[in-house]
DNA sequence: TCTAAATGCGCAG
DNA sequence: TGCGCCTTTAGAT
């Protein structure tokens, strides 16, 4: 279920818990146990992401150069959670998942007794079916549901990189600037005849859209997702990748999607009674966030008025996923 | 208790 | 183009 942000956002966190730091790896469920024997007990010297691929750099030693690369993908339905020191820590990335720690919590000591004093931090047990736990002194990271986690040379990395398109979230793209990103981009695009829908969800034309920022830029350029690429405008696409970069990063900062206008929610544009809610996102409890029932113009919405001109959204199979748009608005 | 769905992708034909 | 795979959860039975 996750989108590029998230993974962006995933590798952010896992840098700020564990870089510099030796860890234990396993692989509660085993599907992971060879990878895991190999990483265990190194530290972890960075995490990064390009696109929807999370890469995360061992090395033996402290500061020394990465030997391995734990590479991660978490398909439509992958997910991270974690646990450890301070309720901070406590959270889950990826599919919208039951906090870790919730059932974990230690429980008050009875008669307002003081914790023993050698009382250390514990990890809570894995939960489901754990493929990779990093365990650090202070905090945990369990992984569930990958579609690919696999150890990784430099080399094999690079191999991995040079099939993805830029990345609207990378500071420059992934390329030489923003810039070149933009233009590569552009001209992949223009250079085939296959729908503008289908190139979007293209990892090699552009890494980190999945189905909802397809849907949503699209909407928000006005443009038919079944426009060939090759005749779609080169400053649509700019603005498209433009519109991108701003989304995306808005994306990796707060953890949700967020596509609509202010002045496109709320009154007159709610689900109909009855309607229920079909997306969700883990920041979706959070106080002040965007209503999930007004984050979008178009995904999941197919049959409800468009918020712009009331016209009924269309739902349609493109390529086995599902296609949602505003056939007066996207003409 | 069962089933369908989900923000993905690689492979076969 | 269609299928299989990975896993959890919401909603139906």
């Amino acid at each position: 279920m996750p989108e590029g942000h998230t993974v962006h956002r995933l590798a952010r966190t896992l840098e700020v818990l564990f870089a510099g730091r030796r860890l234990a790896v396993s692989s509660p469920q085993g599907r992971f146990a060879a990878g895991a024997a190999l990483l265990d007990g190194s530290v972890l010297v960075r995490a990064e992401a390009w696109g929807k691929q999370l890469f995360c750099g061992f090395a033996p030693v402290p500061g020394d150069g990465v030997q391995h690369w734990l590479r991660v993908h978490l398909g439509l339905y992958g997910a991270w959670t974690f646990a450890g020191e301070g309720d901070d820590v406590v959270h889950a990335i990826g599919a919208p998942r039951r906090r870790i720690g919730e059932r974990d919590s230690v429980p008050e000591a009875p008669d307002g007794a003081v914790p023993a004093a050698s009382e250390a931090w514990e990890p809570p047990e894995p939960r489901g079916a754990v493929r990779v736990r990093l365990l650090a002194d202070h905090a945990v990271a369990d992984l569930t549901g990958p579609t690919a986690c696999e150890v990784l040379t430099d080399v094999e990395k690079a191999a991995v990189e040079g099939r993805l398109g830029p990345d609207p979230i990378r500071p420059d793209g992934g390329h030489a600037s923003l810039a070149a990103a933009r233009d590569a981009f552009v001209a992949r695009v223009r250079r085939s005849r296959v729908t503008v829908g289908q190139q979007l969800m293209d990892q090699a034309v552009v890494a980190g859209v999945g189905n909802i920022y397809r849907a949503e830029v699209l909407f928000r350029a006005g443009l038919d997702p079944l426009r060939p690429g090759r005749d779609v405008p080169a400053a649509v696409l700019d603005a498209i990748w433009d519109d991108l970069v701003d989304l995306m990063r808005d994306g990796a900062a707060t953890g949700r999607i967020v596509t609509t206008r202010p002045a496109d929610r709320g009154a007159g544009h709610d689900v109909p009674d009855g309607g229920r809610r079909r997306t969700r996102q883990n920041t979706d409890d959070d106080a002040g966030a965007v209503p999930a029932d007004e984050a979008f113009y178009v995904y999941h919405r197919d049959g409800l008025p468009c918020r712009v001109c009331g016209t009924p959204v269309l739902l349609k199979e493109l390529a086995g996923r599902n296609l949602f748009w505003c056939p007066a608005c996207q003409a």
